[in-house]
RNA sequence: UGGGGAGUCGCCAAGUUGGCCAAGGCUCCGGAUUUUGAUUCCGGCAUUCGAGGGUUCGAGUCCUUCCUCCCCAGCCA
């Protein structure tokens, strides 16, 4: 997974690409080893050179599903990765063992595979977990108390946050910040024996209660957790917190850039510091990882909280994690999006640290650009109303079925054809015919001609209605010697096209039209309820007729519908025996609606 | 009011050490082709870089004052 970065005219960089570019050209990180797996400075000297010329990694926590903007991250790290001979490691931040599950592990795996990205290079899987670097991290702490870096504490909670000042006024030292290093060893080793109960003692790293960074005043780094965790069950009771973890994490893998969002920032100085400490006292391998942050993503109509989602799928706005509607990789997935639509929107978005919002249609104009040119046509009518045409058994004889044939694609004949028969009733969609056509419509009007796709011309002749004035029926006739690949088809000249299904031969169909979920820009603005924003036509369900082939449709496959967008066999309900799409975007409309 | 970030066309976004007319993508607007009012194809689209001063032959890029927005006070990540 190492194509190095083609001759191509080089799309422009970002200030990552630039970043990675300099430090490739200044060597910052040639001389880096890796013993071929992830390990302390004594570990990794006993290794090669290495192979990858960078590291970066994806590093969620396995507590919830993935959505849009963690794709934007593994499209990154991965897509750097790739872009310069490096590796990405695929690696679970498991420290918070009250939050997490197996089953996110295996989703969230699921999701970056289906992406298209890989954690295997130089014949070996770079999947790791942070759990996995516990003892090395518990060492690491006991170096830090004999170091006096560190300390144990007693106060509580509520006494730490109070001590710890406010954005303008310095904190107060801890009384137990100058507890003898033995003391602090003795209190670390009990804290790990189970002889404590949670909250009772902390571990914080010594460094300075008057900082202006409230991140440096005096970090908590190891708390007391009786709680079982899902990979290391109850060997353990003391779980490093993120800030502790996550430098170590990238030192014993010898990541060379570590990509987060912004509101790390503040993060990064502490991160420096602890890397510098344990690599001054032999236990890590320099160079040392950098962490860099970048603007997480933003989407018009989108909401990413994770408490927000849950709450939607907890009181059933959506049908689960996985709705078509969910901005989550499998919601993407079962509406329709495909993971090259996904790749084409995060480079297209870029990457900066200023933090910008995404238009919507962004994502649906990348995934019909990759659609467009993959997806099989198929004709539907997803609102029909019947259209006779009168004239069939003069033309055609009694019981005649006219078959007809259509490219699978119009623009590659590779893709093959399809066929299908026109029969004297036909579905067609209701607002192909009108009454009185406004100006410039030029599909079925009583007088008018249009062309019924790959088949024949007709010609209009009015309508019938109900009692109460609904249109039943539309009347039409057939123009002879004008089909579609014959040499007449061109006869006579028509402006409008319109797609139909034989009412005999069409099989019916449960087709999904989603929308937006949320029918304002900005659904969690200004700390409003966010449900009122949700938008009560995000889902329609319609009987169609469907053009018969559909019917062997497999399950995720796309399609376009003529006319209509584009749409997916739905993943979870479309089977034998029933056929089951979702509308994952519509045809770019500049017909004013 | 402390610290850390960010402000370039409708939406993104290049622009690194000051120097040919401020890249590119998407949208949009014209026009051509089209049996999808789709696609494709041509053409157009910032005297201006949050605002004001200043330095300079020359500034989006340097200095300065100001404005706006985002993040930080979990024993979450």
């Amino acid at each position: 997974m190492s194509t190095p970065k083609d001759t191509a005219p080089a799309q422009a960089g970002n200030f990552l690409t630039n970043i990675i570019e300099r430090d490739l050209e200044a060597g910052t990180y040639a001389s880096r080893r890796w013993a071929g797996s992830p390990g302390d400075a004594t570990h990794q000297a006993t290794g090669q050179a290495d192979p990858a010329k960078i590291r970066t990694r994806f590093p969620p926590e396995p507590n919830g599903y993935l959505h849009i903007g963690h794709a934007k991250s593994i499209c990154l790290n991965f897509g750097l990765a790739r872009d310069f001979g490096g590796v990405c490691h695929m690696r679970f931040d498991d420290t918070n063992p009250e939050k997490e599950e197996q089953e996110y592990v295996d989703s969230i795996l699921d999701a970056v595979k289906w992406l298209g990205f890989g954690w295997e290079a130089n014949d070996s899987a770079h999947l790791y977990f942070a759990s996995d670097y516990f003892d090395f991290m518990y060492r690491a702490a006991q170096y830090l108390i004999e170091k006096g870096h560190a300390y144990v504490d007693q106060q509580s909670a509520e006494e730490m946050r109070a001590n710890r000042g406010t954005l303008t006024e310095a904190g107060t030292n801890s009384p137990w910040r100058n507890r003898p290093t033995e003391d602090s060893l003795r209190l670390f080793a009990e804290m790990r024996s189970g002889r404590h109960p949670d909250g009772s003692l902390i571990l914080r790293a010594k460094i300075d209660m008057a900082s202006p960074n409230i991140n440096l005043r005096d970090p908590a780094i190891y708390r007391i957790r009786h709680a079982e965790h899902h990979r290391t069950g109850d060997k353990w009771c003391v779980y490093p917190m993120y800030t502790f973890a996550h430098p170590i994490e990238d030192a014993l893998e010898q990541i060379t850039h570590s990509i987060c969002t912004l509101e790390f920032e503040d993060q990064r100085p502490f991160y420096d510091w602890l890397l510098e400490r344990l690599a001054e006292g032999g236990l890590l391998a320099k160079p040392l990882p950098h962490q860099y942050e970048f603007a997480r993503l933003n989407v018009t109509y989108v909401i990413t909280s994770k408490r927000k989602l849950k709450q939607l799928v907890d009181d059933k706005h959506v049908d689960g994690w996985d709705d078509p509607r969910m901005p989550t990789i499998v919601g993407l997935r079962r509406r329709g999006y495909t993971p090259e639509a996904l790749q084409l929107f995060c480079e297209r978005t870029g990457t900066t640290k200023s933090s910008s919002l995404i238009d919507y249609s962004s994502l649906e104009i990348a995934l019909r650009d990759d659609l467009d040119s993959k997806a099989a046509r198929a004709m539907v009518v997803l609102d029909p109303v019947k259209l006779k045409l009168s004239n069939w058994d003069e033309v055609f004889g009694t019981g005649h079925v006219e078959p007809c044939s259509a490219p699978v694609h119009p623009h590659h004949e590779e893709m093959g054809r399809r066929q299908f028969n026109l029969t004297p009733e036909i579905w067609i969609e209701r607002e192909d015919f009108m009454e009185v056509p406004p100006k410039g419509y030029h599909r079925l009007y009583p007088g008018n001609m249009s062309r019924l796709k790959y088949g024949y011309v007709i010609k209009c002749n009015g309508c019938e209605k109900d009692a109460a004035g609904n249109i039943t029926t539309v009347l039409a006739e057939i123009v002879p010697d004008t089909k579609s690949g014959t040499p007449g088809a061109d006869s006579v000249k028509v402006k409008g096209v319109i797609t139909w299904v034989s009412a005999s031969e069409g099989a019916s169909a449960e087709v999904r039209l989603y929308d937006r979920l949320f029918s304002e820009a900005h659904p969690d603005a200004g700390g409003r309820d966010f449900l009122e924003a949700l938008n009560p036509q995000s889902k329609q369900v319609v009987t169609a007729y469907v053009e018969p082939g559909l019917a062997a449709a497999t399950a995720g496959t796309s399609f376009q519908f003529e006319r209509h967008g584009y749409f997916v066999a739905d993943l979870k309900d479309h089977g034998a025996g029933r056929i089951v799409f979702n509308r994952t975007t519509t045809l770019k409309d500049s017909w004013a609606k």
